[in-house]
DNA sequence: GCCTAACTGATAATCGTTCTCAACAAGGGG
DNA sequence: CCCCTTGTTGAGAACGATTATCAGTTAGGC
């Protein structure tokens, strides 16, 4: 009887997990991708996405969405919260996490597995420059 | 000399808020878009995205991501965290808000004014039916 | 070495969101 | 009340991150 093997360990997997790992933050597949592909042979966007959905199902790997609408990965046991600035969108990480447990008693039977954090305000750059309520240029989208 | 007219109150505007108002969650602009069209004179996508970014400037809509890439809104007023499925990923508001003041201390001389926070897990349908460990469909992209 | 299912790369497709542009209208001035 | 400036609207094109397809490759159990 044959035994089905789950997943398979390619080159391509090990250099996106450990460019993973290697980001002090949470990192977007394109960067991910593109740190992947200077430091060796190129690796296909696609199998950058897959790779990462594969962890994240696996539970190796977190995402993370900020205001710029980027999905952005990082390593599960690396897990930390965020303070995102308003102005600039700029993510910076939390050193340790400060969440509380859980909320009282989740009503209605929600069985908690994780969290996540972000304060919003305005980054030490963007306070004297912009001053409060200007939006992020999130990403350029739409018509040019 | 003119007073310039910082923003203007259009019929579509008030309709739009009081959507985003009576929205017991959050939103996403395609809901608030169809709550508003169905109700009365339709109003245009684009405005409604529009006008939802204009009242997140102006402090009065708060914006969230879930994990299915859309963005929802809701009244600032109205804060609430959620229980987030991985399973379904229905977003379930909670009561009242349990985070913490802010970082111990946030270095970099971040200033804070806001904040969100979301639970993952398994809401009570999705426990017993699919488990954990189960992606969620959050949303058809892609080739057909 | 063989075989099969999992993986890969290139690319087309999808869809939420934003931009363009001409026409409209809020609301302050006269 | 009319005029004028300028913010707003609606329709649709454009955009870009992400996902699906498909044919060819390969990990890894036997």
């Amino acid at each position: 009887m044959r035994k089905p093997a789950r997943t398979r360990e390619t080159w391509q997997r090990k250099a996106i997990a450990r460019a993973v790992g290697a980001s002090p933050c949470h990192a977007t597949a394109a960067e991910i991708h593109r740190s992947v592909s200077r430091g060796g042979r190129p690796v296909g966007l696609a199998t950058v996405y897959r790779a990462l959905e594969a962890m994240v199902r696996a539970g190796a790997v977190e995402e993370a969405r900020f205001s710029d609408g980027r999905v952005r990965y990082g390593l599960a046991a690396n897990h930390h919260d965020h303070l995102v600035c308003l102005n600039c969108g700029r993510p910076e990480p939390l050193a340790r996490c400060t969440a509380p447990r859980g909320p009282r008693r989740p009503a209605s039977g929600f069985r908690i597995t994780g969290h996540r954090l972000d304060y919003f305000g305005y980054c030490l750059d963007c306070q004297g420059a912009a001053g409060p309520r200007r939006r992020a240029a999130p990403r350029r989208r739409g018509r040019r």
